[in-house]
DNA sequence: GTCTATACCGTGATAGAC
DNA sequence: GTCTATCACGGTATAGAC
């Protein structure tokens, strides 16, 4: 590992990282940071100032990095796809796999930073704070490829179907080892390519099913 | 509200409730706690002993509760459906609903607890120490039922497709009011009805799809 | 038995001296 | 960049009031 010739500010970052994740912010102290990292307790607070101000920092570091692996591979399958548009198979595709590949680098850096946004994404508190400013220019790009693949859908089920196939990944993301529990070790938390190779055709016949029946809303509605 | 007759006892509880829900287990003090429930400090000591005692009283005070809700719409549904069995509709709506009756409940001490089970059930510290002891029963009941109702599915694709659903129904517990952003506003994560009316059909849909065809575990296998 | 006042002592964030 | 002091806060135990 070349572990040892990063500058002090980066093990910070990368020891921050990777205890937020597991602990979540409160969870954490710039004293265990410290530790953590080799360096002195108040390093941290001359690098990057107050707690929050770290905080922010580490979840900012990827995210520019993640949205533009996304991006282009939301623009690539739609060149591939010419003018008739991608399927919601591939642009969910898209959206993920892009996912597993980070977490799938030999650096736990990336694994760690997907479960702190896992972290992020739900929780009551720092979602409605965080996730907007990084994320919804990407997530905006997506939901508007799916409602051009999926013409005929409202508009609410595409935001439904959205949420439903987002808390997947977020689970996925969060690392808890909790179906290898359930399952008795016969499928893994950490084993990322059947996470993905399942969770892909999950989400996207969940989509076609709920997007297709006109309204799901349950409410009274006419046309078809 | 009957709140003020509520004893000093169960205060605490539901204010703890509401707050660990919020802000996890660091970043609530018993002294928060005692604020909110109007007590003093030493109260909570007195009743549930260590910080970590309380958080496991509240976290098992509607464990029960919840758990036979379920448990009694799986045996409902199973009996309705006589001999062939429910289908994965039907399981998945016995799974999820009383969870939408729960949050539907004027009382937002449900709300809250459902808020925190996603908190503990998304985090890799908690989810881990916590889940399995109260909740492990119970999924294997519907386990076991989705296996009959897709009699023709691997037992690590049903696995998977229960972590999917329980992201996404985790996430919709969590309530961090993420697609009422999205959507801008034509989507509400406080309208539990839409949540779950799109939820079952996304998840069902889901099931079906990787269930039925041989093996997506992406190696090379034949059929189908 | 239920509850309050209070004390103890460790930990933590942060700022200022070096 | 580093070391150290400060000062608030937090978990917990105890003594005793009601």
């Amino acid at each position: 590992m070349a572990a040892r010739k990063k500058s002090k500010r980066d093990r910070i970052l990368d020891t921050a990282e990777e205890l937020f994740a597991l602990h979540g912010y409160d969870g954490v102290s710039l004293r265990k940071i410290a530790t953590g990292a080799g360096v002195d307790v108040a390093l941290a607070n001359y690098h990057f100032g107050k707690k929050l101000d770290l905080f922010s920092a580490v979840f900012e570091r990827r995210a520019a990095l993640l949205n533009d692996s996304r991006h282009q591979a939301l623009r690539d399958c739609q060149s591939k796809a010419g003018k008739k548009g991608p399927s919601v198979e591939q642009i969910i595709e898209a959206f993920l796999r892009p996912l597993e590949m980070a977490q799938e680098t030999g650096d736990s850096g990336w694994k760690n930073y997907l479960a702190l946004l896992a972290y992020i994404n739900n929780s009551p508190y720092w979602g409605r704070l965080m996730m907007s400013k990084l994320f919804d220019e990407l997530v905006n790009e997506f939901i508007e490829a799916l409602k051009q693949a999926l013409p005929q859908a409202e508009e609410e089920d595409i935001y439904w179907c959205y949420h439903n196939m987002s808390g997947a990944l977020t689970l996925t993301l969060a690392q808890t080892g909790r179906i290898d529990t359930l399952s008795g070790g016969k499928c893994l938390s950490s084993d990322f390519q059947s996470a993905y190779d399942h969770m892909i055709p999950f989400t996207a016949a969940g989509f076609r099913k709920v997007c297709s029946q006109r309204s799901s809303k349950g409410k009274s509605k006419g046309a078809m």
